[in-house]
DNA sequence: GTTTATGCAAAGGCTTTGCATTTCA
DNA sequence: TGAAATGCAAAGCCTTTGCATAAAC
C-alpha cells in the first residue's frame, strides 16, 4: 500500500466514523489526521501544533485534544503514556502490531514484535471473559548504549 | 511469610537501601512505607494522603512525592498510569508477578499472570541487548458486566 | 554543627472547560 | 437556520520546586 493508498484509505475510515456517529467533517479533523499519518514514529500534541503551524495550518490544541479523542475512539491514533504526564501517540491503522521497551536512563523507545503476546491476550479473553480491543506492553530497563556508557566513566 | 514479617522484612530492604545511598532514615519515610505495605491493590498519592492523614500521621504531599521516588528506585513499588495524568501505585515486593486488564467502560482493574511474559521479556533482553529490569502489561477492553448490561438495556 | 529532609505554598506543565464566534448540514 | 466545532483564554488537576524550619547524623 503506497503512502497516497494508505491516506485515502484512514481518510476514508474516518469519514464514515464521523457520519456513523453524527459527528461534522471539518477540514481541521482531516488536516490533522493527515498530518499524522504524514509521519512516522511517537509524537505529542506540542508537537503536532508545532508541525502544523509551520505549514501555515493553524488549528487550535483545543481542536487537537478533541481531535486525538475521536482517532482514538475509531482506531486510527493510540495513546501511550511512556512516562511523566505528557500522553505520546502514534498512528495505528496499516502499522504492524508492535510494542515498546523503554531506556529508564536515556528516554529512548524502540520497537519489537513477539507473537506470544497475541497468545496472551487470547487467553486473557477467555479465562476472564473479557472482551479484548487492545493492549500496550511495556518493557523498562536500560540500552546497551547506556550501559557503555556507564562502563566507559 | 505473615504479614509482621513481610513488614519487618521490607524495612529491612529500604533501611539498607538508604544507608548504601547516603539517605537519611526518616520516621516520616518508614511510616510511608508501613502505610503502603498495609493495604493491597492499587492507590494514588491522594489516597494514601488521606489515609495517613485519618490516622493522624500527617505527611505533606511533597514528602509522599519524594518518599514515592526512592521507593520506586529500590523496588519494593511500583507505578502505573492506567488513564489519565494520575499515577497510580502499588507494593511490589513478595506480592507475585502479575499484570492488568482494565474495562475502558467502568475502569475495574483486574490483575492476571501469563509465565509467556516471561519468555518474551529474555527475548527482547537478547535480541536488543537490553537489561530488562521490568514490564508492564496493560490489556484493555470490556469486560463481561458492562457487556451484560449493555445488552440488557 | 552540617547537611539533608520536611512542610507549606507557589509555580509548572499538560489537559480540560467555558464561552463567543464561526461553520457545517 | 440551528446545532455543533473552533479558538482563545482561563481554570483544573497532578506534580514539582523554592525556601524557611526542623531533624538526622
Amino acid at each position: 500500500m503506497s503512502v497516497a493508498e494508505q491516506r485515502e484509505n484512514v481518510r476514508q475510515i474516518f469519514s464514515e466514523y464521523l457520519e456513523r456517529k453524527g459527528h461534522r467533517k471539518t477540514p481541521e479533523r482531516f488536516a490533522i489526521l493527515t498530518e499524522i499519518y504524514a509521519h512516522d514514529g511517537h509524537f505529542d500534541i506540542e508537537r503536532l501544533y508545532g508541525r502544523m503551524k509551520s505549514k501555515n495550518y493553524r488549528v487550535s490544541r483545543a481542536t487537537l485534544y478533541n481531535t486525538m479523542e475521536l482517532l482514538l475512539d475509531c482506531d486510527l491514533v493510540r495513546r501511550h503514556r511512556f512516562a511523566g504526564t505528557q500522553a505520546q501517540f502514534e498512528k495505528a491503522h496499516a502499522y504492524r502490531q508492535h510494542d515498546h521497551a523503554v531506556c529508564d536512563r536515556c528516554g529512548k523507545v524502540m520497537e519489537f514484535c513477539d507473537p506470544r503476546i497475541q497468545q496472551v491476550r487470547n487467553t486473557v479473553a477467555e479465562v476472564m471473559d473479557f472482551q479484548v480491543t487492545h493492549h500496550a506492553l511495556l518493557i523498562h530497563g536500560i540500552c546497551s548504549a547506556c550501559r557503555n556508557e556507564r562502563n566507559a566513566q
